[in-house]
DNA sequence: AGTAGAGTTCCGGTCATTGGAACCTATATT
DNA sequence: AATATAGGTTCCAATGACCGGAACTCTACT
């Protein structure tokens, strides 16, 4: 009777709505029931339901004890076959691994995806500090030291774009000027390594530093530490060291 | 003209196509032409292209310039927030990186999923010994030290049944006599540990150790490293010790 | 017991989906 | 250069899988 799929003005495909549901996930909300589910994939509870159904019978959404949906396990398996994490993360974790051990704080790793700072792995305890960041998860290119590299080496015209756009607050000490984070991204590129204070969790600094492939920076290394005790010079020539290791690592096949 | 979805005999839908194709990816292929996920799928060609349109859309499949498809950074990024990520591999990650620097050997963290041993992460360098496992990909639960954990905690009904069925033999040293795999298992919940020898791949070996959590076993962990230098007795200590702290790790707030 | 909210099933209408066929486009072969 | 082959893309008529409102059931709470 009524015209199917108009609801929300474009038509949508059917794996369209697939991805849609599965994308109504993120870190802050993990666990969904079917009503979430429905009312931020802007589908209809009856659509939901079948859509949420086929997907938990291929595996793509589980349903816990608790009646809500979390993320399959299959989703995560096969999400181990991207690049990113069959590439970069599987070949860097051990180099992490050592960083960590080596420092004792908050080791990440992020590229750049889809204008924000993606977190490819983070090795980080109960004695670190706490952050923000986590694997998979998105944070802003100027708020953090592995952002503002990973935008530092980005093209002008890339930085400018970038610049363009409002810059987000996250903290007091977040850079929002844009004429004051271009100074700040061409000192960084120039001294080859970026430093941010307090800028996306208060207390927390972070050095960062570039894995370059080609003169393409493809990755960005970074330590997050409370600002008290981060021996700055040190951590950039621990960090430049692993980066390089990294580097290395990268290089073998393809 | 010819019916829909009734080429491969059971109608399959949307979602369960675009399932099918994403499943494709494994280990082994994970750059696909569109041909062969086409083959692979069992898909019609022009279905196929469809459906991976779409899959591209949505940022579930990326093509590179060599015109094969991969596993899109989108799905790796949503794969995240399943909880065998967030809650286990997360929490366990600091620990696997002090016992990798501890022994340096290959560190392997695995749960129970489709009667097989997922890696749920791995940490190894080029010094350490290669191995079959990578985070992600299945094993076999009889050739490793990791998936004999898994099996030997099990019910003794989950036991039979997978002795009931053929035991892959992936070295000559594989146990692939139910009887003999069951004296083992037995003898492995016993002691407390598991032990694998070249049963996995020629040259290595491997002990585990459960992750208990009320006596159910939710994950096990172990180093796999050459036959002639391990140190058995040390190596169990050592994965006890690690094992008790990813226990209280994971008893944090749920 | 009653109520509200969440979740599930039903079902007729219809439009997105389907796949064969035709059509491109590189790469290899003659 | 011409031809062949495989791989990939577009087209389009036919149709049945998908659509979502409505009715219903279940669960949790008062």
């Amino acid at each position: 009777m009524s015209p199917a799929r108009t609801t929300a003005g474009a038509p949508i495909s059917s794996i369209g709505r697939g991805i849609a549901v599965l994308g109504c996930f993120n870190e802050r909300r993990r666990a969904l029931t079917l009503s979430e589910l429905s009312e931020k994939s802007l589908l209809p509870m009856s659509s939901t339901h079948r859509v949420v159904a086929e997907l938990v019978t291929g595996g793509f959404l589980v349903r816990g004890s608790d009646r809500r949906y979390r993320i399959g396990t299959r989703v995560w398996s096969i999400g181990q076959l991207a690049p990113v994490s069959d590439q970069l993360r599987h070949r860097a974790l051990p180099t992490l691994a050592r960083l960590y051990e080596e420092t004792g704080e908050n080791i990440t790793l992020a590229v750049l995806d889809r204008g924000q700072a993606l977190y490819v792995d983070r090795i980080g305890g109960e004695r670190s500090v706490h952050t923000a960041s986590r694997a998979g998860g998105h944070l802003p290119l100027h708020t953090t030291g592995v952002g503002k590299v990973l935008l530092a080496w980005q093209s002008p015209e890339a930085i400018e774009k970038y610049l363009s756009r409002p810059l987000s607050r996250t903290t007091p000490y977040s850079i929002v000027d844009p004429v004051k984070l271009k100074t700040e991204l061409v000192e960084t590129k120039n001294r080859g390594y970026a430093i941010a204070r307090q800028e996306s969790t208060a207390g927390n600094g972070s050095v960062a530093v570039p894995i370059l492939r080609g003169g393409r920076c493809v990755a960005a290394l970074g330590v997050v530490a409370h600002l008290t005790h981060m021996d700055i010079p040190r951590l950039v020539e621990t960090l430049q060291m692993a980066a390089d290791s990294i580097r290395k690592e990268l290089e073998d096949d393809h």
